[in-house]
Order: C-alpha cells, then structure tokens, then sequence
DNA sequence: CGTCTCGTTGAGAGTTTTCAATGTAAGTGG
DNA sequence: CCACTTACATTGAAAACTCTCAACGAGACG
C-alpha cells in the first residue's frame, strides 16, 4: 500500500513539495494529469533538523528520499571516528544508500541533515511498484541515473589520480555552489583530503 | 533508421552474440518475442583487435557498446602520455564514453580492446529511439544503471580515502577476476597507483 | 639469440597526513 | 551585553606514504 501523509500540519508543506518533485520529473519526462495525481499517494513528507539522521550504518536503508529543500550528505565512518563524505544533496537531488535500498542488505552509509531539510521518501515496495504501474517513471529514472553516472565518472576519475590541488580546483569549477553553502571541513572529507591540506591549497591559491 | 548487418561473414556470429545480449536483458526485463525480434536491427555487430580502438578522446562517441566477448578498457591519457584506466567492461557489460553519446560533448575517454572483443553497437539516435519504441528497455536501462551507480560509489569510497593497501585488498575482494585476466601495470593504473607500489604492495602481502 | 614487454627492487624526492598549538567567529545562557 | 563554549580554520614541524627515476631480471616471441 502507497503511505499517505495524515498529518494535517504536514499537508500544506507536503503540496509545495510534491510541486518540487513533480516539476523535476518533469523536465525529464511528461506526465499525464492521472498519473501525476497518483504519483503523489506512493511519497511520505519528512523533515529533518541539521544533524538529525536519515538513516545510520548497518540498519536497512528502507527509503529514497528526494530533497524538496535543505541538504543532506552521506557518509561513512572509520575505526578512527573519522567521516568520509560520500555525496551532499542539494534541493531536487535524490539520496539513499542504494545498494541497502535496492538489495535489502545493511547500510554502509550514514545519511544525515547539514540543514534542516524537508524530503519526500518513497519506500522500495513503493519504487517497485511506481515503476511498474507508472512506466514512464522507468524512464525518469533511466534518465536520472544516466546523468548521475556521467558526474560519478568523472569524480572518478579526478579522484583516482589526480594532486589535492586539481581535485580542489575541479570541485571549485564544477560545484561552485557547494562552497558558499557547505563548511571547509566537509568539503576536505568530501574530496578525501584532511583539513589542513585543503587550508594550504586555497592559502596558497589566493597567493598566486 | 536502425542499423542493418549485411556482411554474410558476421551474420553467423551476430545471432551468438545477440543472443547473449537477449539473455542478459531477460535477466532484469521479460521480453516479448516480437519486442526481441525488433530488438536485433537497433544494433551493429563489431569485432575489434586486440589493442585497437573503439573510441579515441577529442570525437564524439557515437555508439554505446555491448561487449559479447572479450575485454575492453576506457582511459584517459595525461600530459605526460600516461594512462588512467576509468574502466575494465567484460562480457556482458556496457561501455562508451557516456557524457559524449549522451550530450554529444566531445569524448574524454579513449576505449581500445584489452583482448580480442565481439562488440554489439547501438547508435545515439536508435539508443533513443528504442527506449521509446519498446518501453521495457527503458526498465532494463534505469536497472543497469542503478546497480553500476552502486558499483561506482563504493569504488568512489575506496578511491577517495584508503592507502594503496586498501584500495588494491578491497579490488581483490570485489573483482578477483580481474587479477587473472589483466596484467598488473593496468591493474595499477586503473586504481591510480604506480606499477612500483602495487608491486610492493603484494610482495608486502605475500610476507604476511 | 636479440628484442620487447612486464614485473621487481632500491634510493631519493615530493606530497600529504598527523599531531599540536593557536586564532577566530558564532551561538548560548547568565 | 558579556563570558563561555563550541565549531571551524589556520599554521608549523615531523612522520608516513607514494612517486619518480634508474637498474635489473624473467619470460614470450620472432
């Protein structure tokens, strides 16, 4: 059975969002007025307060969530108790661990709110059976995924061999928004570097 | 217009390995038999020699590559004329440079073949085409798609933040295969290491 | 037998991390 | 509004890691 929102507080805030959602699969697919109504019966609204956690390490990541507002990032945590930044979602970004999503195994990552956000969660019993009645959904998420390999190929391949400057200056060119909104030591984590080199980079860019 | 193999020669290999791509599609869709039937004229059968190119950096890419048989690697070529290995695709993977076929950007990746490959190809124009025409592509699309982004995160999360030690342990362990099928030098330039390091590395693991 | 490719080994150079100390800005409770 | 705490950023010095360069060895192939 699709969840429905009961709460009347949420309602209000759950139509701006579902508006966001709908306008995003809209500039990818188009909808039928049908199917848009139905879509919005298979998404759960959710907000979340900076730091609060979207799902943590080795339970079952049992939802997708699509960023109406707000960022979240994913994460993993090492012996140490350090954290590597995986992914940070922006408004109209898609976020989970999606292999625990899709194959019902533990999550590796953790998932929390580096600003309150507001999401719309759909479970995978839910996605499965969006996608099945809605079969231009299929098609969505095709597109949704083939641009998101295209942006994982090439952190990839900055990431794989590349000095700690290049990775900085590449994020700088193709993420300039991430860094008026996200801290400098999220940023490091994020490119796999420790604060301090990433300090010394951007000293020493502003030498130049 | 699809495209059409005339060549007699090919004719007897095309159906052995359109029938491995068949199978490999009936692993994640159900087909129906006419759909599979119209399914062969979007492809182009191609053989490629060991070490010759499918794609060269600087053109667009035009086609998307089934691989039947054989293996074929993407990389990047730096100033200094040294390769980055972005990807090994074996039998029954998909590979190109997607930003290129999709955007019709120009390619930053060359692809040529590690050994000799049986390539089906699939043409920009009849890569859309299909996905609308026969819908359940679009299904079989957005689930390859969806489990490679699960692949290329964890590859992300182990390039992003490990030792030389750990990035070469963690690809024994996902791609064993790939120890007995690559030479070592490509093995090293696909996790972004020097050749020296990684051939310390496993003398280092073989003391153990 | 010579050549070519691939892998190994050593030493030095360069880069990044770690650890520790200090500085700075923002938010909180009195 | 101030003192205090907390989070974030900077800086320095030493340690750790990986790369580069160079030499050498082993096997494949003509």
């Amino acid at each position: 059975m699709p969840v429905h929102s009961n709460t009347p507080l949420l309602h209000y805030s759950k139509i701006i969002m579902f508006n966001i959602l709908l306008q995003h699969i809209r500039e990818k697919v188009s909808l039928e007025p049908e199917e848009a109504g139905r879509l919005e019966t298979f998404f759960l609204p959710k907000e979340l307060a900076r730091k609060e956690f979207l799902l943590r390490e080795g339970e079952i990541c049992r939802y997708l969530a699509f960023v109406s507002n707000g960022i979240l990032k994913s994460f993993t945590r090492d012996e140490k108790g350090q954290d590597r930044i995986s992914l940070f979602a922006f408004e109209g970004w898609w976020i989970s661990d999606f292999n625990s999503f899709i194959n019902r195994e533990k999550a590796v990552l953790n998932i929390d709110a580096v600003e309150k956000c507001e999401l719309l969660l759909i479970s995978i019993e839910d996605y499965e059976r969006l996608t099945l009645e809605i079969p231009v959904m299929d098609r969505y998420f095709r597109i949704l995924y083939q641009n998101s390999l295209v942006t994982k190929d090439r952190r990839l391949m900055v990431s794989n061999k590349s000095t700690a400057e290049e990775k900085y200056l590449s994020l700088v060119r193709n993420n300039p928004e991430l860094f008026r909104r996200i801290p400098h030591s999220l940023i490091a984590s994020y490119l796999g570097l420790s604060p301090e080199t990433v300090s010394r980079i951007r000293k020493r860019l502003l030498l130049r």
